[in-house]
DNA sequence: CGGCATCCGGGAAGATACTG
DNA sequence: CAGTATCTTCCCGGATGCCG
């Protein structure tokens, strides 16, 4: 009973830690080995903006079950792509946070995006984390369309909030408080993007209360026109 | 029987277009939808330097079988990124060529090999097809190194030769005839890695006869010092 | 409640043999 | 040579339950 339960463990483990790989020398393929399996790459996207508990990642992630995200977890880290870490005292609970090196994988994520937003079978109505939304905009947003601007734009979104500055024709973002935010969306991830990459009109947005808009309302306009989609394949 | 027969292979092809779908705005994780199973984008790393048939791609991606195969490349062309095309009357055979957009997955390639590059568990004596190795130098070129060089580098790889231009600190390469080439590799591909990435003297695996040299020496020399790899994370 | 471990059903991957 | 058929193995996904 004790020792089968070890026993089994050691198992387990070991099924996690004996990867079926591909025994290429391609570096290429030796990222597949890292985080080629089913879920892996979505569970670095959803820790771009920072650690989040194990039920964060499950209610970002709706499909994944929780063995699955276990198993990921636990071979994340063993690749050194992210750290699991004890709260301090009064939450008794762990993050998982990506590594320097994991934090990375966002050029992976980026040029992968880009690639398929190309394709034809791509269908931008369906649902869409908080985390998939903002990193979105640092990987669509066009430089030429921001020439001369210089904002920040917050997002409340379920209970997070991200702040989006453009300046110099640069655009990154952060999970942080909105304080000096020039204009703040606020509504669910699929309504933002139905206003970015639907074209979908801000009023109309506003009146069936998919969305809020508080703040400088032009600039929310010019806002939504700086992430032009890539023409189809 | 006949019946019997055809119901099945319905059902077979049935279940290779149902896509396991991450149901998922993102187009990273529409990427994953398209190419996120086993081998389909080693078979697309194959194809980046021109079509091949599917006897090639077997011998290329050691491991992969061949229903596995089939099943990629009838994938690969549903989403449009290869086309499966029939060889002119004395050949009855098919080639599979990448489609313009299939060959854009290149940048996903190239950042890929960048980040896992870094990664502690990468093991480059591994083997190594052709097209990874010529793949491996347009993405780990380092322009600074090359500054004033201008060259063309032969490959003989097996039966393939391919031809890698440096110039005016852009790397290139094709899979081509060796006329006019400065100087030329001859040997596996696992040896010239070992060259380039290794640190092996080049004197060294010429007199284990692991490699041939033909041409300018001295260029063959400094062309092994223009890949630094990243360092470790 | 968060973080797993366990069991189970279905399906994808791998190996081998076989066919046109 | 270019696949197909079949069998086995293993991974994925869902449900349940344990335990701090």
């Amino acid at each position: 009973m004790r020792l089968e339960k070890i026993t089994k463990k050691r198992l387990a483990e070991k099924s996690i830690l004996s990867v079926r790989s591909y025994d290429d020398a391609c570096a290429a393929a030796h990222a597949l080995d890292l985080i080629g399996e089913r879920w892996a790459l979505l569970v670095m996207r959803e820790l771009m903006f920072g650690p989040k508990r194990f039920s964060d990642l499950r209610a970002d992630l709706p499909g994944i079950s929780a063995n699955v995200l276990t198993q990921r977890l636990e071979r994340l880290e063993e690749i050194g792509a992210l750290k699991r870490r004890k709260l301090p005292p009064p939450a008794a609970s762990h993050v998982y946070e990506l590594t320097p090196w994991g934090y990375e994988i966002e050029s992976v994520l980026g040029v992968l995006g880009r690639w398929a937003a190309r394709s034809p079978l791509h269908d931008p109505t369906l649902p869409l984390s908080a985390a998939s939304l903002i990193l979105s905009f640092k990987t669509m947003f066009d430089a030429r369309r921001a020439k001369g601007l210089n904002a920040r734009i917050g997002f409340r979104i379920g209970d997070e909030t991200f702040l989006v500055r453009i300046h110099g024709g640069k655009c990154d973002a952060a999970r942080q408080a909105l304080d000096g935010a020039d204009v703040v969306f606020a509504g669910k991830a699929t309504a933002i993007a139905a206003a970015v990459y639907g074209g979908a009109p801000l009023k109309a947005l506003i009146a069936k209360k998919a969305l809020a808009v508080e703040g400088d309302r032009r600039l929310a306009e010019r806002f939504t026109g700086l992430f032009p989609l890539p023409e189809k394949a």
